[in-house]
DNA sequence: AATGAATGAGAGTTCATTCAT
DNA sequence: TATGAATGAACTCTCATTCAT
């Protein structure tokens, strides 16, 4: 059991025959939690889903709540496992914004459900989703001031700054990765890093304050 | 009859009385809605904050979907009306954009349950959802191709800016609105302005690409 | 106000205007009982129906199964109305059963809904309903003792072949009245009276088999 | 699978326990919606008088009208299957409506609720009350027509003489067998035999006035 | 470990009836 | 006499959870 997860939730399977019910489980939910919503969602749709009895379900999960806990961890996760790597090789620090942008983009566009089921934490257990935004915003907001130690951003509110390039992608995201595909997920992370290396005005050294 | 706010729920109060006892259960909807969310809450908690008997509710609304949809359409009004106005009177478009976050942190400090309830409607009433965040940002977009006629912003991705800017507006209202006020309204509005302006890189002018 | 049928109902109008308000409102009951069947119909569909104010019902009727005690009286009236005169003039017995059943059909195509108000009855009101049928079959035995008195018809078993006769009214008027009319009212009546006068056994006494 | 008996109702049970159940709770059902009436019946006094919880009724049933519709279509089988028998051994097709009916009053007075159930039908699920009605009078018929054939009957108006006889059988059976016992079964049933066999009328053609 | 029947609290909704105006 | 808002008991149905097998 890896160190960094180990998981208060107990109930895991003992056989292997065990591990794939549960991941079976974990799956159906995944479809069962995007396609419906928690509250329209139920445990017999997962179970009938999952190809398994309605019982198996509490001998892997103490309760729906907790199925949903560990979904969105896990969503989570994936999100900042598939983001993550792309900021490492960037030039500097707009550039890691726009690549993590446009990986995101990308990794949304193939997980349609984490909007439901991330937001709904709010609704369901909102501990949950505010270490996930918290959590988000507090990575962004680190590599922004070790970028402005480096020179390369300006270092005064970080924070603000973080949260307001979270919003940004959130939003992109929704809007280009769920909602629609009309641009590129390079397009959108172009006119984003542009924006945050200079700003929407024109001709910026001409402008008098 | 107006033809702005025509609501097609029928149902509309034909006395004083009548009057009265329907917005007594509006409101009562707003803090039981913005408290428990939509699935916790109930019919008879609402009826029972209004002060009136369970079976008024279906006197007034046709369920509590329909109730839930008036709510969602109202502080989405409620919003833009508080917004709109300190937007007019700005002397270029960045100005406008920092005003109208800070009338919005400011409104959302006083209407904490504004995003319990329009967020919700992602999962109860999609299109109220989609109608609320797709308006806003066709706004935005607009007040931008405008400002770029005159000169004041690049005119390109008007809709990606328009997105960024209510995404940022969105998460910074939560932030700073909803979870805590470590911030003035009016610092983390000039951030942004700057942010908008000129981006976060420093020394822009000399700036070799 | 007529001797025989002095209605312990009481709340009978005392004005012109509510004599018309309270037709109003019995008319409208036909219709709705009809369509609808005792537990669907509402009484505020009946007052939408009749053009009064819900409150108004209560001026007239008692309760909801009043209005429909009353409404059965009523159409078990009109039935009787309609059919006995027609009873009178036949040259015997059968002929009489003959041309009662000709005026029945009739009647029932003309108000398809009394099947479905009279039926009720049984469980909404089964006295009524046990009077309706119990003054039916005794008015037809009273009639074909009389006739066994002329030597029209045997004198054995009159309730029995009351019952019978009345039975066979009724669906035929179900099935010729109410769900078609492939077969005229006179066809029906006449293969039934022909049934009554000799059998369905053809050439009596002479078969060979 | 048997043909016969293939129910489209699904949530069949799959062991002894859940068999028992169910039947529990139809046996149930047909005491109180045979003494109370469909509307008046609640799932509740189902449940209760079949000695199991509310929630189990819906693992067997999808709702209270399924189970009147189960019930209906039970009964109508149940009938046919008592009378059909007797049917068969009468000398002559009279003879076989004489047992028939005598039949069916002994049956009724074993299932008095029988009339309440299937005549609701006539408002809960009217496809039911006719497809009973139609089938039992299309069955007549056809005796009917089979004897024509043979030279028992007369082969005019088959399909009004099948109703006639239904109409006959059931207002006899609501009279002597639900309301009262005055008469025996098979008083009854030979007093319509010989309505059938020659009509009401005595001694034809040798009356004296 | 797996099954699926059983449980019952709790929800939204309807509507006959009352009553102040 | 007429109105229509107010009432609340009662209903059907859902589903997370438990448990005997």
């Amino acid at each position: 059991m890896p160190v960094t997860t180990a998981s208060p939730d107990a109930k895991q399977p003992r056989t292997d025959r065990g591990r794939k019910t549960r991941r079976a489980i974990l799956d159906a939910a995944r479809s069962e939690f995007g396609e419906r919503g928690f509250h329209e969602a139920s445990i017999s749709g997962i179970t009938r889903r999952a190809g398994v009895a309605l019982g198996s379900f509490y001998t892997y999960f103490d309760s729906k709540d907790a199925l949903f806990r560990a979904l969105v961890r896990d969503m989570s996760d994936q999100v900042r496992d598939h983001v993550a790597p792309v900021l490492q090789s960037a030039p500097d620090q707009v550039a890691a914004e726009q690549a993590g942008l446009k990986a995101f983009i990308d990794f949304v566009r193939g997980h349609k459900e984490i909007y439901r089921i991330i937001d709904e934490a709010e609704f369901v257990d909102p501990e949950s989703f505010r270490a996930h935004y918290s959590t988000t915003a507090e990575r962004i907001a680190q590599r922004l001031e070790a970028a402005a130690a480096r020179g390369e951003v300006r270092g005064d509110h970080s924070e603000v700054h973080a949260w307001a390039i979270m919003g940004m992608n959130v939003f992109l995201g929704l809007r280009y990765g769920v909602w629609g595909e009309e641009l590129s997920a390079d397009t959108v992370a172009r006119a984003v890093a542009r924006l945050l290396r200079s700003g929407l005005v024109p001709e910026q050294g001409t402008q008098s304050g």
